[in-house]
RNA sequence: GCCCCCAUAGUCUAGUGGCCUAGGACGUCACCCUUUCAAGGUGAAGAUCGCGGGUUCGAAUCCCGCUGGGGGUACCA
């Protein structure tokens, strides 16, 4: 079984047409293996729009495809046995098959200019017409068109759709679609420029490089009777096909930037993690029992199946891509390999060297140990320089005074118990974190306070926060040294406040 | 307007005629744990299965209509 995911170079991969890739992708190497038929999977560059083709779009389309985590057995980087697997190095092989559609009869040279067309189309609503081609040019005599062609006047070439009758589509996850000829248009196939339409390339292509299955997006079936018709013209027998759910928008609609992110390239800069970003695609239009919601990408290889893609369009929800996201980083992968990925987040904000993301270099093993006390703390990659920053900056930013002293408590207590603190401080390792921690404890009995009374200045003297990992393996992490001279910066921060009689409220 | 697709809680979904007093997950709320924040644990609220007709002893599940949402209607894909 082959099959083809073919993307158009006109920008960033789309997380709806990353999850179509996806559900080709699994159904090459998934699916069809387990029916013990091989499976084949293609990428295939359609540039057939000059105007909207942006240069590097199809080579950032292959590296994220990679990222993502797809791999393909034929394709513009690659080649194969049918390639070119890029359109516009097929143009030829189109004219071809157009001239052979218009010699038999299934198609014809139109002349009409694009001003008579939006007139018409003009007209059309005008009256309350439906919009369309009224097929002008289909009633020129064969041997007038032909010498309008050989005069070189510019014309496209349109496909003369039978105009009675009806076209059946079998789609494998709806079922039949019926479509009545008589409403169907007779779309362009080449246009004025020399370059293929959708129609023509899509299906010149899916036959030439032998695929049995289409599986694209829903917005297609409305030319799926018009591409089969155009297989009875040439002759050739139509793949199987299938139309998959769209991704809709929260509040409904196509997803597009006003909502949030939409292409992969964001999702990677944001730090998400491609396994999890799969998992959370595969679950959109797809489940194996509504239970089970933790996927790899071998899991999906050994379970997945297009008969269990559902017709409905889902709702992209960007909260539970964020759950899958954080659930990758603090239950399925490793330290290590999460210290290996947070680090080139690190290096952009001057936080460690690009380098120390091998864990051979001699600083990963110090950037591990951080890492470690934010396993179950991150949502994303890119959320770890601002939380981490006090562990690999030796200064701490600036931070409100205000924050040393807790609800309920009084400025000159606290000063006192940060001055106790350091003292026992300097006479320990701050790396016993058990015995620190008896110590402190003791320290807030001793002085009246609740146990966060005390470790809360301590927690915002060492890390300028208010919000941290535990605060002994905080302590630990920072080490000796930098937890002393913080603490000494603290307690003259507070001398500063009581003095100048600043009371905390 | 016309054509087409879809329809279970805010969201993703399980369910293919009786096992459903409709299951799971995200989100929300509460409680537990607790030095903050997370993570984890427990529990709760949330669905007249869009509405109305049929078919059937029996329907979320089958049929029809309606409504709603979405897509298409380009010399874009």
């Amino acid at each position: 079984m082959r099959v083809r995911f073919p993307p158009s170079p006109t920008g960033l991969l789309h997380v709806g047409g990353a999850r179509t890739a996806l559900y080709n992708w699994l159904f090459a190497y998934g699916q069809a293996k387990r029916e013990g038929k091989p499976g084949q999977f293609i990428i295939r560059i359609e540039d057939t729009d000059r105007a909207r083709y942006v240069p590097g779009a199809a080579e950032a389309l292959l590296d994220i495809l990679e990222w993502f985590g797809l791999t393909w057995d034929e394709g513009p980087d690659k080649g194969g046995p049918y390639g070119p697997y890029v359109q516009s190095e097929r143009i030829e092989i189109y004219r071809e098959h157009a001239e052979k559609l218009v010699e038999s009869g299934h198609a014809y040279p139109c002349f009409c200019s694009p001003e008579r067309l939006q007139k018409l189309r003009e007209e059309q609503q005008a009256r309350g017409l439906p919009p369309g081609y009224d097929r002008h040019c289909r009633n020129l005599p064969r041997e007038e068109a032909a010498a309008r062609v050989a005069a070189g006047e510019p014309h496209v070439i349109r496909f003369a759709m039978p105009r009675e009758g009806e076209t059946r589509i079998y789609d494998l996850i709806r079922g039949e679609i019926v479509f009545e000829n008589a409403k169907l248009e007779d779309l362009v196939l080449l246009k004025s420029d020399g370059f293929p339409t959708y129609h023509l390339a899509n299906v010149v292509d899916d036959h030439h490089m032998r695929v049995t299955h289409i599986m694209r997006g829903e917005e297609w079936i409305p030319t799926a009777p018009v591409h089969a018709q155009l297989y009875r013209a040439f002759g050739w027998e139509m793949p199987a096909i299938a139309h998959m759910p769209l991704i809709l928008a929260p509040g409904g609609g196509k997803l597009s930037k006003r909502h949030g992110s939409t292409a992969l390239e964001e999702f990677r800069a944001q730090g998400y993690l491609p396994e999890a970003l799969m998992n959370y695609l595969a679950l959109v239009g797809w489940s194996l029992d509504g239970v089970t919601e933790i996927f790899s990408k071998e899991d999906l290889l050994k379970v997945w199946s297009l008969e269990r893609v559902s017709p409905s369009p889902a709702t992209f929800d960007y909260k539970k891509l964020l759950w899958f996201n954080q659930y990758y980083i603090n239950h399925i992968i490793s330290l290590d390999d999460l210290t290996s990925r947070v680090v080139p987040f690190l290096a952009r904000e001057g936080l460690a060297d690009p380098a120390a993301a091998d864990p051979s270099h001699p600083d990963f093993p110090r950037i591990r140990e951080v890492v470690a006390l934010f396993k179950d703390r991150l949502e994303t990659l890119a959320q770890a320089p601002e939380l981490m920053s006090y562990f690999l900056r030796d200064e701490l930013e600036p931070y409100d005074p205000a924050l040393l002293v807790p609800k309920k408590t009084e400025p000159a207590a606290v000063l006192d118990a940060l001055v106790a603190t350091l003292a026992i401080l300097e006479e320990m390792d701050v790396a016993d974190e058990a015995g620190v921690e008896a110590r402190l404890r003791a320290l807030a009995e001793e002085r009246g306070l609740k146990a966060g009374q005390l470790f809360m200045p301590i927690r915002v003297a060492i890390t300028g926060r208010d919000k941290s990992p535990g605060l002994f393996e905080t302590m630990r992490v920072i080490g000796n040294e930098r937890v002393r001279s913080r603490l000494a910066a603290a307690i003259e921060l507070l001398r500063e406040r009581v003095g100048a009689g600043i009371g905390s409220d």
